[in-house]
RNA sequence: GGCCCAGUAGCUCAGUUGGUAGAGCGGGGGAUUGAAAAUCCCUGUGUCGGCGGUUCGAAUCCGUCCUGGGCCA
């Protein structure tokens, strides 16, 4: 197999440019990990790497999936093993700010049914009382495990009970398979809080003005996954004039800010296999690029 | 100048006939195995504008002052 170097951080970290130029360095690609970068027409909205960066060195898996299509984990990452495969190639590097879709890159996932889309549809309309009795039935251990508000798992454990005819408990023994191996890498771009937080606020207006208000309007009917990223509904209620512009970009601000804290305490739990790289407005990402190729 | 309304957690506001305060949002922490930019959990001591007074006890009543807003001159 292929070895990887992995490039993660919050979101507005400046992982699109130090990956650019470390696989540029290292004549190697780009391989996206990130949900929703994939997406066709959400480039702008998903500060999708730019054309400068795209020009550096071949990228893989960005901006290829239909708005209209649903995209999983695991679809990703079949999809990306073909990449990896090749062990005489340069170390792939792999970036994104998807946690799970890192995951199941770094990682083996464990063998469990896929999603149904069937089932979803049905159990979407239980409630939850009726959710967490249903997993009782299946499977009282995972029943006990699992959170009685948290529709997303709950179905999900439905769903593999069903599917599979076992209950969940027994088949997802929550231990990881650990994929990586030796070559392998992880870094973290670590930024101070507050400095983030003012990027993610200048991104904001940028995307603003750089046409991602044009990109939503030219949706057309996105699949659930797609409809939920940051910025479509903002953007939508200000297409509707149900909020005014300053506004618009107010709550994009907060809820990126949001998700960045998500995946700050998402990596901090995989800080065993991810080295962490203090990073300033004053770095550039050629020389953190530098910097990680030098220790490869 | 006179009258009226408002002044309670970073923000928006609740606080029933007086028993020293509580929600939402934001913030912080956490979870996370095929929807993950998703989904969910935990976390609220603040001079109740200031100063006096009444009372066993006042965010709640009285007086006065300050700051916003409105109406009348």
């Amino acid at each position: 197999m292929r070895r990887k170097c992995f490039i993660v951080g919050p979101t507005a970290s400046g992982k699109s440019a130090v990956a650019a130029e470390l696989a540029h360095l290292l004549g190697s690609s780009v391989i996206n990990a990130d949900a929703y970068q994939v997406y066709q027409g959400l480039e702008t909205i998903s500060a999708a790497p730019e054309e400068s960066e795209l020009a550096r060195a071949p990228h893989e898996l960005f901006s290829f999936v239909p708005a209209q299509q649903e995209w999983d984990a695991h679809q990703h990452r079949q999809a990306a093993l073909p990449l990896l495969s090749s062990a005489d190639a340069p170390p792939a590097v792999i970036t994104g700010g998807s946690g799970l879709y890192i995951k199941f890159l770094s990682h083996g996932p464990s063998d469990l049914p896929q999603s149904d889309p069937q089932i979803r549809r049905e159990l979407d309309q239980l409630d939850l009382t009726d959710l967490v009795e249903r997993l009782r039935q299946l499977d009282p251990i995972a029943a006990e495990t699992t959170d009685p508000h948290n529709r997303r798992y709950l179905t999900r454990n439905i769903e593999i009970s069903l599917l599979s005819g076992r209950p969940v408990s027994e088949l997802n023994d929550k231990s990881w398979k650990p994929e990586l191996q030796a070559g392998t890498l992880g870094f973290y771009l670590e930024w101070e809080r507050d400095e983030l937080v003012k990027r993610i606020e200048q991104r904001t207006h940028q995307m603003l003005s750089a046409g991602a208000i044009e990109e939503v309007a030219a949706l057309q009917s996105p699949s659930a996954t797609c409809a939920k990223a940051i910025g479509v509904t903002q953007i939508q209620a200000y297409l509707k004039g149900e909020i005014s512009r300053e506004k618009c970009a107010e709550l994009i601000t907060i809820a990126t800010r949001q998700y960045a804290k998500r995946q700050r305490t998402w990596f901090r739990r995989e800080s065993q296999w991810l080295s962490a790289i203090p990073i300033s407005s004053d770095s550039s990402p050629a020389t953190i690029a530098q910097k990680i190729a030098d220790s490869l």
